[in-house]
DNA sequence: GATGAATGAGAATTCATTCAT
DNA sequence: TATGAATGAATTCTCATTCAT
């Protein structure tokens, strides 16, 4: 029973969640309204406080939720190789196919960094998950490195180098598609993370 | 007399556009008021609106300002130097410095991109300086392969992969500085840039 | 079984009118809620509105308990005595008495008073029992009267200007305490209202 | 020029004050909004809350401003006798003057009584004058004890006592005035005081 | 009997914008 | 030019009440 219960509530918040990813995305950060997100998901101004305390809950949720989106993609395609370089390879690709999926995605977390230096809430939640994604870079460099794949480098901060270069990549062509051919950009970061990660000679 | 007016007039919106910097800096562009910009800029809330008319007016100049002033620090730095690789490291330490001077300047540009995709304004003044700034880096790696300095590679979209990771590196360290030493990626991004420009045999 | 039911059902009311009453005394007349009541008696708000169709139902009938509970106090105090003296005394004392034992009941019934000009209910529930009190002061003095103890005064009147400098000794000592000693401002009542009403030349 | 936008500022918020008072007085302290004080006041709900930050602080300010005028009415009429007999009379006698006068006043009195327990602020201004009440009806007998108009009484609590009697006696009939003639209870009380304050053997 | 999800009618506030001075 | 009083639309959040389970 209250197992049922609990279900039919996650699912509830989920479906929430989902709206308010959705009417973010039309309207962006600063101008939805509970009202959009009651109407979005079918329900009530009120039924949807009933789940969420506040609006910033809500929003924290969602952020929480958007960046294991990230993490996931992420993950799930880079267990599928056993060499660093292809799963580096397809790290950086995963945040490319969730542009691509996902389009509003990107947008939205914009939109959450936006909130950064003025609540500590959404702060936390985006410190914590960042360091996630660039750990999960920095592992697979680390163990590309151990395996004689890759040259010793440091790879915590190549880490940190190839996920601002892959991510705002993916945020400009989110905001101007016309700007640039996203696959050939993403190529073009790839031979850049590999010549150095491979190449012989370091000059750093 | 019109003149002088004129550059009153002038000197009035720099004064108010300072002000609206400083307070979106320090609340969040989603929360700052037209009387906090009168405040800070020592006038009425109808004093402000007399120069610019209305809130998006002010915004929208103001991105502008923004941008041009990470224009010419590149540009300032990056002609003091002859070889491409010179420049290049230049532009990409410009970054750097603007994020590490006016700590402000990211986090506020970043608000503006949250609004990119519902501000049809914002969305172009984004567009055409963003490609300014790639422009630049693209002009710099064509010199370098005409100089023989670097290989022949795609410089468009090396270019763009640079920015990516620059900007993003320089944001991400504004948002969070302990989350790395930034002088260090810095150097890192570098030596990714040039392992990738001046290497013999391309990887992908 | 109907009695049963029944029973049953009066102690769940009283157990709601208490957690009321508590509640009332925490957050004052305008701030609790329903849940708040279903929370303190270990109910739902569903279970509540169950047994009083609305809020002010509640309201109403905590009220009239609470008259009671003074209406009570003073039978139960003064019925001890024979000497009208000893009986009015033993009524004011009964005032005080009551303020000391459950501090928040004064402070309820003002939150009360409060509603008498928009509350029809209230106001009728007021004034009845309000008359009863005074109407117990008032036999008491007739008695006195009657048996030569007194002077022969308007016993009503009497009546009603004792129970009022009383009263609002009580509520006043109950929201701020460190105003002055009850006990002493009972004592002065007292000695006030024994001054005439066995004095011998009367002066208005 | 700003002493003629002071005084018209000045001259709104008595308006507001004055409408905030009507409104209270007619729905109550638990439902009236600050719509109805705009209504009242001939302004948008935007300009009450120009003159007043919230409603707090309107009723802050009511609160104040109506107990100056229970205390400027104490102060107006006793002034004008000598005898303390004549003085503490006359000021009995202000209190129901204004309950008469201003019909609403006590009831709109005892709604923010009941904020007491809850507010801090109403707390404050309600400790403050009610002492200063209290303190003119002490001295008016330390007074006539000087001059041996009076019994040598404990005039501190005497005091609380009278102001007791009357503050309710005045309150209860304006919430009914069907229960009792003012004027007799009134000429009640004083005879009471008096038979007190004037009698030869003290009994307390 | 009892629950608590859902509703929807307000309420207080905030603020861009207008406009008389 | 410049002020700031006034507006009123918009928004978040609260809660009594209803009702399916």
């Amino acid at each position: 029973m209250t197992t049922r219960n609990a279900e039919k509530e996650e699912k509830r918040r989920l479906q929430i969640l989902q709206a308010a990813y959705d009417v973010i995305a039309q309207k962006g950060y600063n101008s939805f309204t509970i009202e959009d997100i009651a109407n979005k998901a079918g329900l009530s101004k009120g039924g949807v406080l009933h789940y969420f305390k506040t609006k910033e809950d809500i929003l924290v949720y969602l952020l929480e939720q958007m960046y294991r989106v990230i993490e996931e993609t992420i993950k799930k395609r880079s267990q599928k190789y056993r060499s660093a370089e292809k799963k580096l390879k397809a790290i950086l690709i995963a945040f490319i196919v969730t542009a691509k999926g996902q389009p509003a995605l990107y947008t939205v977390l914009v939109d959450f960094w936006a909130q950064i230096p003025v609540n500590p809430r959404v702060q936390n939640i985006h410190a914590k998950i960042y360091r996630i994604i660039c750990d999960e870079v920095r592992t697979t460099i680390d163990s590309g490195i151990r395996d004689g794949e890759f040259q010793p480098v440091d790879s915590q901060n190549v880490a940190y180098a190839v996920v601002g270069m892959i991510m705002n990549a993916a945020i400009q062509w989110t905001f101007h598609r016309e700007l640039y051919n996203i696959d050939h950009v993403t190529k073009m970061s790839m031979s850049m993370v590999m010549a150095y990660l491979k190449k012989r000679g370091t000059s750093a």
